[in-house]
DNA sequence: CAGTATCCTCCGAGATACTG
DNA sequence: CAGTATCTCGGAGGATACTG
């Protein structure tokens, strides 16, 4: 863990790498992911915990998951209907790389942010 | 570290992880960031190394770098003129989560890949 | 070789309205 | 409430040609 980090990640080929971006690619499927780590969550639960997001780019957010199979969708004939979106073990193993992404901003987000108002032509 | 990884993720707020994945948006920051892991190089080398990205877009991806901080430009006054990139403490730190990525990868790409052929409509 | 400037295409995301 | 269908818009990414 600690001594030779770079040795560390020598082993992974670059498209190891790739397919990881892939899979997370889209402004709110990490987002998505993180807001299941809890347990199962109906859609309209979930829109309110991420705030912002539009019916229809969720819904098409839990598709691209639910097709990578990192997410199952569960319907239950009750009366009403109910849905409910649960993360599957490769789901749940995302959960670790967004946990080093969420201890890496918490350690550069004043940093980053910083750099990025101080730039010319700003964003 | 072990025992409770759920109560490990928790503490981090939503936002946190969101920054991270705006600053690895992009096709290719995350693969430009991995190339850069051992040392500094430059524009041409990262090319080869990266292979199928095009000129504009490597340029686009490392201004994108430079202005977050992730990233810094060194040019020297030789003849002629070399340019080169390199790493900075925050780009560095980047490289843990990218490779919680690859491991993600290394484990579940088997399984996501054939799901994601299964998926209707295919891709 | 590094960088910029166009031009073009395509997809992601938002807004809205409609169907089960 | 869940899901789909349109429409629009902007930005990302590719190709190409031109400038230091």
């Amino acid at each position: 863990m600690a001594g030779e980090p770079m040795d560390e990640y020598e082993y992974i080929a670059d498209c190891q790498t790739r397919l990881g971006l892939d899979v997370l690619s889209g402004t709110w499927t990490g987002v998505v992911l993180w807001s299941l780590q809890h347990g199962p969550l109906r859609p309209g639960e979930l829109r309110e915990r991420i705030g912002g997001i539009s019916h229809k780019v969720l819904t098409e957010t839990l598709r691209r998951l639910e097709r990578d199979g990192l997410v199952v969708r569960r319907r239950y004939a009750e009366a009403p209907p109910r849905v409910e979106y649960e993360l599957t073990p490769p789901g749940r193993g995302m959960l670790e790389p967004l946990a080093a992404l969420g201890r890496w901003t918490e350690r550069y987000a004043d940093e980053v942010l910083d750099t990025r108002d101080r730039a010319p032509g700003e964003r």
